[in-house]
DNA sequence: CTACGAGAGATTGCATGCAATTTCAAGCCC
DNA sequence: GGGCTTGAAATTGCATGCAATCTCTCGTAG
C-alpha cells in the first residue's frame, strides 16, 4: 500500500520519515551513521520538529538505536540480530502461508505461479537484481494473502532490517535457483489446501536461509 | 492522582509515555477517548513536546490509532483483531517455547514449577487477580528463557493490545484450570528438551484461546 | 613526548509561538 | 419545528527559543 508514490499528501514528518528511511536502506547513511536531529533536519531540509520525529519513527523500527548521550545511530544489524530475526520470520512466514492456504483462490494461485515463472526466468538469466525484487514481491504477495494486518506489518518491519544487514553481510546470489525452488514448493503446498503443509513449506524455506545463515558465520 | 507510577530519571516523555500506556490498560482511558495533544499535556503535567511524543508511540504500539483530522484515539480492539492478534501470538509464543527448551537449565525448570505451583494454588483458591497475575508471569519468564530480544518486545507488545481489549470483551474465569494444565504440558515439554514437542505445547495453549474466542464471537 | 584539563561547539530535550484547518454548536431561515 | 449556515473554539503540524549537558579538540603542563 505505502509504496513510492503519494509522497505528496502526507505531512513533513511523514515525508521526512520515508526519505530518512530509503537513504538508510540504500546504504546513502551506512551502519553507524550519527541520526544527530539538526543534521537531518538540514539533509532533508525540514525544521527540527519533523526530523526529530522521523528519526523516532526509525529508531521504533529497529532501522536505528538510541546510544545515550549520543542520539540515534543507523543499526548495524549483526550477524546474532540477523539470528533473532530470521527466527521470528520463520514462525511468521510459517503463518503467513497457512493463513493464505485458507483464503486463497485458485486465481490468486495462478497470480503466484506467474511471479514464479517470471522469477525462474530471471534466475536462468542470472539477473540478482530481479531475482531480489521478485522475491520480495513474492513473500509481499503471501502476506497480503494472509489477511492479517499485524502479520504483514511485522513481517514488513523484518524484512526492513535484514535489508539493511543485506550490505553489512553478504547477498548469496548461489542461492537464488533454491529460492525459486522453495518457492514453487510453497505454491504447490498453497495450492493443496493444507494449511499444515503451507504452513511446513513457509517455514522450511525461512529455515533454510537461517541455516544458511549460521553456517556463513561459523565460517567467517 | 498526578504520577504516582514509577518515577524513573528518565525524559519527561518516557514518563508521559509510561502514565499515559498504565491509564490506557487500566481503563482510565476507555477506547474510543481521544488523546488531544493539549488534554494528554494537561493530564500529565507536561508540555505539549513530551506530550505529542507519549502519544505517537502509544499509536505506533497498537494501543491508539490515527483517525485523519481527529487526532489519536484509544484502540477499541475489537473481536477480528483480537484474532488477528491471537493468530500472530500463537505463533511467536510457540517459538519461545521451541527457543527456551533449548537454552533452559535444570534450575529454570524447577523456576517454571515454582510458578506453577503458585498458579495452581491460586486458582484451586479462585484468586482471579493472582491467576491473571502469575499467568502473566509465565509467559514472560518463557520468552526471556527464550533469549530473542526481537521475539520478546513482540509479545510484550501484542500482550498489552490484549490487555487493553480484555475489558471491551470479557475474561474468561473459567478457563483457569484450563491454563494451569497446559501451562504444565508446556513446563513438561520444556523439561523434555524436545524443540518440537516444546513448541507445540506453546502453540496448542494459545492456539485454544484462539479458539475459545471465535467460539464466544459466534455466541456473542 | 605524553597525559590531562579547559573551553568551544554541538546536541538533546523541553517549552512555546503561530498559521491553517477542522470540529462543534448555536442561531437563522424556510 | 427542522435543516442549513456561519462563526468561534480547539487541534494539529511545524518552526523556533533556550538551558543543561555532553563531546571533542586543542593547548598546556609535566
Amino acid at each position: 500500500m505505502t509504496t513510492e508514490t503519494s509522497n505528496q499528501e502526507r505531512g513533513l514528518a511523514e515525508r521526512a520519515y520515508l526519505t530518512l528511511r530509503a537513504a538508510i536502506l540504500e546504504h546513502e547513511l551506512a551502519p553507524g551513521t550519527r541520526l544527530s536531529v539538526p543534521n537531518v533536519a538540514e539533509r532533508l531540509g525540514v525544521s527540527r520538529s519533523p526530523a526529530r520525529e522521523a528519526i523516532a519513527r526509525i529508531t521504533y523500527e529497529g532501522l536505528a538505536h538510541f546510544e545515550p548521550n549520543k542520539g540515534a545511530v543507523v543499526a548495524d544489524v549483526d550477524a546474532a540480530s540477523l539470528v533473532e530475526i530470521y527466527e521470528v520470520r520463520e514462525a511468521l512466514e510459517g503463518l503467513a502461508c497457512r493463513l493464505a492456504s485458507r483464503r486463497m483462490s485458485p486465481q490468486d494461485v495462478d497470480g503466484l505461479r506467474d511471479l514464479l515463472a517470471q522469477h525462474a526466468a530471471a534466475v536462468e538469466a542470472g539477473d540478482v537484481e530481479t531475482h531480489y525484487k521478485l522475491d520480495m514481491r513474492f513473500h509481499a504477495r503471501i502476506r497480503e494473502l494472509a489477511g492479517n494486518t499485524r502479520l504483514t506489518t511485522q513481517l514488513e518491519l523484518l524484512q526492513r532490517q535484514i535489508r539493511l544487514a543485506m550490505y553489512t553481510t553478504h547477498r548469496s546470489p548461489g542461492g537464488m535457483p533454491q529460492a525459486v525452488t522453495e518457492h514453487r514448493r510453497i505454491v504447490d503446498a498453497l495450492e493443496s489446501g493444507d494449511p499444515v503443509l503451507a504452513e511446513a513449506a513457509g517455514r522450511s524455506h525461512i529455515g533454510r536461509l537461517l541455516r544458511d545463515l549460521s553456517a556463513a558465520e561459523r565460517v567467517g
